[in-house]
DNA sequence: CCAATATTGAGGTACGTGCCTCATGACCTA
DNA sequence: TAGGTCATGAGGCACGTACCTCAATATTGG
């Protein structure tokens, strides 16, 4: 850092040189530098008005007549126009704003996807980026519409809501987005409102799973036994769809056994299962495709039977990590909390930019893990 | 977006009173939007030196006497300074450049690596990131050397390399290191060099999750034959051993045979296991921890025992896809060559911001496809 | 046709950083 | 002490966008 004046003159002629050869060995890497980025400057050129037209085109300010309009946006689409981001935000000096809505509870997997909301939180704000997070009481629709009615589009641009199917989240969805609100989904899809994108696993991908590996780990048959927190969820059900639509077609020789309820809760789910072990002593498998996996992993401890069926849970989460390393639990099948909030992040950037109506994100895969591949 | 003039005064207003709401509400929001990001003016203030100072220490330039030079970085460090990347890159009117280096030949998963840069090189380039691809003979590691030697610190920021461990490479990455060219070593790691990451699974943990799934499939015991690429390669060993390590700490029925050495080649390992399908008629797993597999899927069913034994294979490709569809294989564990390029161009804007010496990424989990999970 | 209004253009400042020039002062050496 | 080198400061321009003001047209209604 001192002295290398003589360094710098001599880095320079270097320069000088290399640059040469960059340009005889690499052709592609200086063609694809050349190619400017295209800039407002650029569309207000092509479409022969000002800049400060197309500024009002492109901010939805008043004053610009539809035809004129129209000519920028032509100019856009033909060059392949992009809003600059960073730039932009920077401009603003404002950070693009992202509120998710988390059930709160005793639900472990909904702590998973806030802590992933907080982790990744001081990482975002260097790409500009604020994330919060407002836990909603489970199943507490009207605090959540409430939550995204209150939502002010200059201090929000995005919110990602974890809900079922109401009717009351449904208009309050329609709002958010009139006012300019771009609503995402998380885990389970809300089909049929304008919500923008929707970042969750294939349920019925997942239950199928479930029935090929348990399939797979009794090559004799025998009895398995199904536990679902709630059939009236929508992923439960198409996780049920999916083991069953598996086990009837490849697995004739296992019985199915339920489907019982625990409504994810701990001590009913713990309850359910100890009743089954006792009614059922030759039962060789359980699938728990709902919460509620203390109870399960307990009950199975306490029979003094873990390790001899094969046991398949959904979510790493702590009681599941446990059962895996005592051997409780073979499998647990995981939405990925940290992958689903990381795409988040990426949607809301994406949809930001408001470019088309829909955006594409990486597929959230469904994780399988043993004890043996535990990160 | 015409004749909204009213309506943008009734939006001004509505915003007043809304605004009292939400300081009113969500304090946390106001707060942290009120703390102003930290930029290379107030570094120059708390350091008591000018801007143009604080840019000469922060961009190593010339002309900084130490002392001066320390006031500076103890400024950064008290007032937690953070080049911020996007405006860095924007003024020099200059993207972040990254070039991986990917070996060519018939290895599948190679191509996948590739195919994912450069589906991520289009949206990257709106983060002002250009990724470019260069494939080399696999195994020639004077080609490799070589193509990190031509590399020019002005035109390419960060190098991307897979390759094994050789005293040449190590010597390149070195010498790159001291160009100022970001090395980080992908599916394979490169211990001892100054690589500043490696991003890829974690090997060892990928062969005892396939004993792990063998051994719940056999549990009536039987004899798993286990196929290697070369005993030569890193990855390779590690999966073996930590194949054997569960097998013969879990599963004492299971009997093992081989290692056999199928060179990743797809007639060489069909020869193999078609001869070892037809001298071990009760074979009852395979467990192909290299590639050729194309080779493996088509020895499997010409032999028509396709189905009969468990087979557990490596890498998500079309042969092991195949494989899957038809039954002939059971389990593909994926090293998810997609997320590797994902954590790589995050990795490398990580080490573009130069704050620390290491960078911390998401791991990349171990993907483990059946045919009822396949994307 | 005139006045009122709507539309458009020109240009400035800001965001945070990089990079350049020029001027000033401190220090060293002959 | 003069001449030189070195360290530092001051300030400007650029990147791509947002947002503002003011002036200059264009259009419309009466």
């Amino acid at each position: 850092m001192r002295g290398n004046g003589a360094l710098d003159l001599l880095g320079r002629s270097a320069n000088c040189a290399t640059e040469q050869e960059e340009t005889a060995a690499g052709d592609s890497v200086s063609d694809e530098a050349a190619r400017r980025r295209v800039t407002v400057h650029d569309v207000a050129r092509a479409a022969g008005v000002s800049l400060a037209t197309v500024d009002r085109v492109l901010n939805g300010r008043p004053g610009v007549r539809s035809a004129t309009a129209e000519k920028v946006e032509e100019a856009i689409k033909t060059l392949g126009f992009s809003r600059d981001l960073n730039a932009s935000l920077m401009a603003r000096s404002r950070d693009l704003s992202v509120v998710f809505f988390i059930p709160d509870g005793s639900n472990e997997f909904m702590d998973a996807l806030a802590e992933a909301v907080s982790r990744r939180a001081g990482p975002a704000l260097s790409d500009r980026m604020h994330l919060s997070t407002q836990r909603i009481r489970a199943l507490d629709t009207g605090a959540l519409a409430a939550g995204l009615d209150a939502l002010d589009p200059r201090s929000c641009d995005c919110a990602v809501i974890v809900t079922s199917e109401e009717p009351d989240i449904l208009a309050a969805v329609e709002a958010a987005t009139r006012r300019g609100i771009a609503v995402m989904t998380l885990v389970s899809d809300l089909p049929g409102s304008n919500r923008r994108h929707f970042i969750g696993i294939d349920n019925v991908a997942a239950g199928r799973t479930a029935a090929s590996l348990l399939g797979r780990f009794l090559p004799q048959g025998g009895t398995v036994a199904v536990i679902a927190g709630s059939l009236h969820l929508r992923d439960h059900l198409e996780r049920l769809e999916g083991f069953r639509q598996i086990l009837s077609a490849d697995f004739s020789t296992i019985d199915l056994l339920g489907p019982f309820e625990g409504h994810d809760e701990r001590q009913e789910t713990e309850a359910l299962v100890a009743n089954l072990l006792a009614e059922n002593p030759k039962l060789s498998g359980i699938y728990n495709l709902g919460a509620g996996n203390a109870g399960l992993v307990s009950a199975l401890k306490i029979s003094g039977r873990a390790g001899n069926l094969r046991v398949i849970a959904h979510e790493l989460t702590a009681p599941t990590r446990e059962g895996l390393r005592n051997g409780a639990v073979d499998v647990v099948l995981d939405q990925n909390p940290d992958g689903e909030i990381r795409e988040a992040i990426a949607a809301a950037r994406a949809l930001a930019l408001g470019t088309s109506r829909t955006v594409a994100t990486d597929p959230i895969e469904i994780g399988i893990f043993l004890r043996d591949n535990l990160r």
